[in-house]
DNA sequence: CGTTTTACATTACAGTCGTGATGCGAAAAT
DNA sequence: ATTTTCGCATCACGACTGTAATGTAAAACG
């Protein structure tokens, strides 16, 4: 047989090539041939590691829940040790915000997932999980309706950037305007 | 030649049917063929009324925004005369959000539409006015950075709403304490 | 009344889709 | 050295897509 082969390597190669495909030109593009081509491969690669299209969305899915996590550490581990919650809680919710190209490529994937979780009750379930233990995390640093406000407003701002309504500037000004309020309530008062 | 019609009424029967159709099977299932049969009618009509796919998608997307469009000012005029400005906006909000079936249709819809816009500019286009027009709206009520950063949390809200990672109660509780810490500022401070 | 125009149905076409079957060379296992 | 098994390519299938072409019945118009 030939060379032995790690397949989540193979795995996670396609999945990439799944997602420039359906940052560039939306999840409806994603076909067997068409993220096979942008892998430079065949279609026959694609279902040897993948049986069935839906497993390669839901791994591909994710993917780019492991990038947001990635990016998240990284940001917090940036901070240095012990980090003020307020710096902490807005280094992590500007990884969901499109703020270069890699969170936009990943955004609008993110997007086309939540709409595609729409008919898919299993992929709503990989979305909700990650989402509620965002929140509860967040919830550590705050109190828990302002993690949830934090993280919905968070997700609203982002899909305004995607479709170019708000500019990133406006995008961040009304976070650190949220986190204010949590942080320093009614600063400028009497 | 037969009993002249109004294109316009055929044109939002066709759309009626295409959002039952992608509020219950998703925009992906959307085709002419789909939609016609929904309606109870062939493609030959869906071509006659709309020359392509796109037209008929662009159509839609203006029903979807008429719909919102239309609860908005009825939830308003049930507000009686000279509203208070919280209550004004509330009453706005809410319709945003997927509170019964019909708003969750087409917040499904219009969340497909998000997706959608991404690769296509026009429609892009389109929703960016939406939004725009009614955080302008918003802040005649209210100062700007409150509008945006509200019209942001209703739509992540809604998102969350839709993939029932939130129930209603806890969105709404949201959205109250963000109108109070606007419009009733550190009522609990010494 | 005849002609033209409108509303829609039917059918055809070329392309893409997901999936299953089959083939085949290379290397690991024996 | 031979057999087995793995990695991947190739091809075929039926279903589905958007669109164009054509047909047809009916009512408006001269």
């Amino acid at each position: 047989m030939p060379k032995r082969v790690d397949p989540t390597e193979r795995r996670t190669l396609i999945a990439d090539a799944l997602m420039r495909v359906a940052a560039q030109r939306g999840l409806e593009a994603v076909s067997l041939r068409h993220v096979a081509a942008e892998a430079g491969a065949t279609t026959g690669l694609v279902q040897h590691y993948f049986g069935t299209k839906d497993e390669m969305m839901l791994f591909a899915l994710d993917v780019v829940s492991g990038h947001i996590g990635e990016r998240m550490s990284s940001a917090v581990n940036a901070l240095g040790p012990e980090p003020a919650p307020r710096d902490l809680l807005r280094a992590m919710a500007t990884q969901l915000l499109p703020l270069d190209e890699a969170r936009r490529a990943d955004g609008r994937v993110g997007l086309a997932f939540f709409a595609y979780a729409a008919t898919r009750p299993d992929v709503a379930e990989v979305q909700r999980r990650g989402s509620v233990g965002l929140r509860d995390f967040f919830a550590t640093l705050m109190p828990l309706p302002a993690a949830t406000t934090l993280l919905a407003l968070v997700e609203g701002l982002a899909l305004y950037m995607l479709t170019d309504t708000y500019p990133a500037q406006t995008a961040l000004a009304v976070l650190d305007e949220f986190l204010d309020s949590v942080f320093s309530p009614a600063a400028g008062r009497p």
